[in-house]
DNA sequence: AATTCGCCCTGTCGGC
DNA sequence: TGCCGACAGGGCGAAT
């Protein structure tokens, strides 16, 4: 489950390989990936250069074009989406082969299987994979002039990664309710990248039951959950992002942060800090793990 | 208007 | 051994 960490480091992994590099051919295996009637414009992406690579939230942004900047192609990872890069001198690289299909061998002559629904051909023999089991990712094509208004982006909330400790209280206070904290903090609209792994995180290192209502939420506490989620975030990143299931980067090797969680994935577990044992739970229509104790 | 719910999808796992 | 239901869950559209 990319979340902004997972996305983050496959954005600055897949930089320095991918970066102004001309697409050669563009093969869509699984249409529906894609936007209704863009299968046209993926064809025509042929001779585009990739110019730069963004990310806002979960979502990777290529802006590709002839010299300028002419559309973006904007990509969402879902569940168990993986963006990987394979570079022409290293194909033969076995221990490359075994990881790229989610932590599974991968089997086929070309790393290619059939959850491979995007392949870019790129210039010098490199290839660039969108793979995707459960097909909850999405490929969308826009004009890179208005892709702002794009109502799938348009709705996304600042970025949560660097975002300033006083503009997230001030959006949470704003929005203080009776909705629960995890709620929003998985709400995109609020801040964009915390998926349900960080949202836990967060909220064990700020003290804070996910399930609290915001009214109930002091200045205090929204600043340490300000503080925690970015916290969470930077670690995350810093491991190369979080295993749990599918992820793997764009050099198709898994990350590490899964090692460091504290409470996703350990429900039933003892709590790092008070070994009594994490509660499990759905909050916010996701499961959703939690110490009855440290946590108020 | 704000919030919740059902749905999409497939690989994995536990129970029988 | 094999079958089957439960589960994982981000985001969208429908329902409340």
């Amino acid at each position: 489950m990319p979340e902004l960490p997972e996305v983050e480091t496959i954005r600055l992994q897949l930089a320095p390989r991918v970066m102004g590099l001309t697409i050669r051919d563009a093969h869509l295996s699984l249409p529906r990936m894609l936007e209704v009637g863009q299968i046209p414009e993926i064809q025509a992406l042929q001779g585009s250069q990739i110019l730069a690579l963004r990310r806002h939230g979960k979502y990777l942004l290529l802006d590709l074009g002839r010299g300028l900047i002419e559309k973006t192609l904007v990509v969402h990872l879902g569940m168990t989406g993986q963006l990987t890069f394979h570079p022409h001198d290293q194909s033969a690289n076995d221990e490359f082969v075994t990881l790229v299909s989610g932590l599974k061998k991968s089997v086929g002559p070309h790393h290619v299987d059939k959850h491979t629904h995007l392949v870019f051909d790129l210039e010098g023999g490199n290839r660039l994979y969108f793979r995707d089991p459960r097909t909850f990712g999405k490929l969308l094509l826009l004009p890179f002039a208005n892709h702002g208004e794009s109502p799938r982006l348009k709705k996304l909330g600042p970025d949560a990664l660097g975002l300033k400790r006083q503009m997230f209280v001030d959006r949470l206070w704003a929005r203080r309710g009776l909705r629960s904290v995890k709620s929003l903090l998985l709400d995109q609209s609020f801040v964009a990248g915390v998926g349900n792994i960080y949202a836990d995180e967060a909220c064990f290192t700020a003290g804070v039951r996910p399930q609290k209502k915001l009214k109930r939420i002091t200045q205090k506490e929204a600043a340490r959950l300000a503080d925690a989620v970015e916290e969470a975030l930077v670690r995350g990143l810093q491991n190369c992002g979080t295993s749990f299931s599918d992820y793997v980067g764009a050099d198709g090797h898994p990350g590490s942060n899964q090692e460091f969680l504290k409470v996703y994935g350990r429900g039933g577990q003892e709590c790092i800090q008070c070994l009594r044992p994490l509660k499990k739970a759905t909050v916010a229509q996701r499961t959703t793990v939690w110490c009855g104790s440290c946590q108020r």
